[in-house]
RNA sequence: GUGGGUAUAGCUCAGUUGGCUAGAGCGCCAGGUUGUGGCCCUGGAGGUCAAGAGUUCGAGACUCUUUACUCACCCCA
């Protein structure tokens, strides 16, 4: 036997109804905020994302699920879903009026040790608005976030947001941090020591408490941006006060994407216990477009992992009920299998889903099956009812059953789903 | 990549200091006076005890190796 492979998961006819209900929702919160959906290919060129997600982060480095085609050409499976948006941008949308607002629900894959609430093919619903560079725009996409969140039933939200700055604030930061970080690299772990020179912003967000008592002293980069990177936080930070947006600032809060600047934010739901708590993360990265070859863009978006969110709702105790349940099954006594097909058929062709047994089944037996297929109404078919016309419509869940007119069975399904 | 845990029926798991033909619940299939599901009763199908080697008169159990799964670290959603 053959056998899944690792990190992947089925999602099952049982099952499928669950993701429906979050992808339903992120449909109908980005269309109240105007967002339409772009679908980019599962493959880029591998130098795509060296580009965009950074040649220093983890997922480049040792995460990504490269191959090369029968042409030669390196290719990699989408390991996040910024990048071919922003590809697709330069390479197609650029012209149009901005900002251009669009959102994706996608598969990513990323080579890593499987663990609660990570797998190897995940799936995201993301945003992005490209051509907008006010903080108006940071907080209607942390609004738009945090509106999906909650309908999707979280309602114990915690908001953390930071600004890295960018340009020279980045560059003044990142020395003054550096020097920081030699001076006290004795008490730091290896792993942060070599990330010093490479990357000195990821230090900030070491686990280990050796390294976080280093932190505390260490320079924040809130108090190194320049003016225009100020304003722009504190924007943010009064649009969200006057919103009743609750959110702290975390200074150490760095995400580990090359490519954000100024604003980064992060979702945690205080329902899960696990590592792997954050949900939705995000921030501005106005420099991506630009470094990717296209005319300089600002730009602003969140990423948030479909897997998570179900982990999340299910610890939270949220049910999701499973709405495309069968209204009606028809049953039928020996030999009269065509009639139940007729009626099947008529049923359908009026927009009522309904199914029969096509296995042989006794008629206590096919009760059964509409019993565990969760069929609302039953319909039986027998000499009797061919004679007299007079069929009975069993309602599955009180057990009431109604005796009705061949001719009249449609009008009486539809009058009681209702 | 690093560390821990687990592996017995489709699923969840029992299985004593090593000892008869391998167990339960759930699920599946069938029956319980030729036509009404859920509850109850009865019966049935379904297992190379993850794989390989070792210890032993005897291994599901003990030892070793391999594999898979799982959780955590790193990192990320």
């Amino acid at each position: 036997m053959i056998n899944i492979p690792k990190g992947t998961k089925d999602i099952l006819p049982d099952t499928s109804f669950k993701w429906q209900y979050v992808e339903n929702i992120a449909r109908k919160i980005t269309r109240l905020y105007n967002l339409k959906e772009i679908r980019t290919p599962i493959f880029e060129h591998t130098e795509l994302f060296e580009r965009s997600v950074g040649e220093t982060t983890d997922i480049v480095n040792k995460e990504m699920y490269t191959f090369l085609d029968k042409g030669g050409r390196s290719i990699t499976l989408k390991p996040e879903g910024t990048a071919g948006v922003a590809r697709a941008f330069i390479e197609s949308l650029s012209n149009c009026a901005l900002p251009v607002k669009m959102y994706y629900i996608t598969p990513a894959f990323r080579y890593e040790r499987p663990q609660a609430g990570r797998l190897r093919q995940f799936h995201q619903f993301g945003v992005e608005v490209f051509g907008a560079a006010g903080a108006e725009t940071d907080a209607e996409v942390i609004m738009l976030a945090k509106d999906f969140l909650e309908a999707a039933g979280i309602n114990s939200l915690k908001l953390e947001i930071n600004s890295i700055g960018s340009g020279e604030t980045r560059n003044n930061y990142n020395k003054v941090l550096k020097e920081y970080l030699i001076k006290n690299s004795d008490k730091l772990c290896a792993l942060c020591r070599a990330r010093i020179e490479k990357n000195p912003l990821r230090v900030l967000d070491c686990k280990l408490d050796s390294c976080k008592s280093v932190l505390k002293e260490a320079p924040k980069t809130i108090d190194y941006l320049s003016q225009e990177d100020k304003e722009h936080f504190e924007r943010l930070r009064s649009i969200l006060d006057e919103n009743k947006i609750k959110y702290s600032v975390n200074p150490y809060l760095v995400r580990g994407l090359d490519y954000y600047t100024k604003t980064v934010f992060e979702f945690i739901p205080q329902t899960v216990t696990s590592a792997q708590e954050t949900v939705c993360g995000g921030g501005r990265y106005d420099n991506l477009i630009e470094s990717l070859g296209g005319k300089p863009t600002p730009a602003v978006g969140f990423g948030l992992g479909l897997e998570r969110l179900l982990l999340v709702l299910e610890n939270a105790g949220v049910n999701i009920e499973d709405t495309g349940k069968l209204d009606v099954f028809v049953a039928f006594a020996d030999g009269l299998i065509d009639e139940a097909i007729k009626l099947t058929g008529e049923l359908r062709k009026a927009g009522i889903s309904a199914d029969y047994d096509q296995t042989g089944r006794s008629l206590k037996a096919q009760l059964k099956y509409a019993d565990k297929q969760g069929a609302k109404y039953c319909i039986t078919i027998g000499g009797d009812e061919l004679n007299t016309g007079n069929f009975p419509i069993k309602n599955m869940q009180n057990g009431n059953i109604l005796h009705i007119q061949r001719q009249n069975i449609i009008e009486t399904i539809r009058k009681e789903l209702k």
